[in-house]
DNA sequence: AAATCAATCACCCGAAAGGATGATTCTCAG
DNA sequence: CTGAGAATCATCCTTTCGGGTGATTGATTT
């Protein structure tokens, strides 16, 4: 940001000693102050086309791959904070055993927190969860 | 795209003409020549900024959620067309027996060609199959 | 012509996942 | 204090998956 101004400024700074150098040296000749006019319109507006690519290109990619959890249909469906724990280790490919000794319950548990996971979700399978809850913004 | 060169058009035509308005109307006074260039200078700047703006940012957003197939990992891969297309079903959430009916072939078959694919993928279910699928660029 | 590979199907078996139901404990709001 | 909701665990039963193996067909390559 701040290099992005110093360059503009520098850049801006160029084009005026630019000007200065035709209008010093030009200005008496034939050519109109429409010509003049002319070239600093095009001048600038190419820098501004320029600052402002800058100044939004990182906003812009920044703000692409973001990830914001919707907990209003979280609450809209009814789910909870442990069951949304289970959801995201199941969207990472893990088995029930291996999420029941991730989360140091029994195989048991993570069984009925997933099926509840699928009642809410209107799902049968744990890929369709998986599919449904990131289309609800539930996971990343 | 065209709209937006109408309208850049349209704003550098009333930016001239407001510049020949100044032009005639203050040009004998006591406002010296740096002092118009500078209006120009900023007007066209600003102009800049917006008409880059515009230009660009249906492309980014465009850009963002864009899928590009990853071929060579295909490739490197060895996964045939009917494998990956196999791969999409699972990743939308169907079982074995909905992608065999979808694709008129016998779920044994679907099981053959998922095996090799967790072979391929270096995988052992089908949600670590997808999750690995995306993060290579198989599937959207 | 022989070899290779994608695609197809089959069968077996064990592991994982899903559905249904009931029970216990704890916390928190009414 | 009581009831609601959560998290926990269990049992039983069915379906789906995954691993292994083998076989056939058709197209492409060598």
């Amino acid at each position: 940001m701040k290099r992005t101004i110093f360059l503009y400024s520098l850049a801006l700074a160029a084009l005026v000693f630019l000007l200065k150098f035709l209008e010093y040296r030009f200005i008496i000749r034939d050519l109109s102050l429409e010509f003049y006019f002319g070239i600093v319109a095009i001048l600038f507006t190419a820098l501004g086309i320029w600052a402002g690519l800058k100044l939004t290109r990182k906003k812009i990619i920044l703000a692409g791959p973001e990830f914001i959890l919707n907990e209003s249909k979280l609450q809209k469906l009814g789910i909870s904070k442990r069951e949304l724990e289970v959801l995201e280790l199941i969207s990472s490919g893990l088995s029930n055993q291996q999420i029941a000794d991730k989360l140091f319950v029994s195989p048991n548990t993570i069984k009925t927190h997933s099926s509840n996971l699928f009642i809410k979700l209107e799902v049968s399978r744990r890929t369709q969860a998986v599919q449904r809850a990131k289309e609800l913004k539930l996971i990343p």
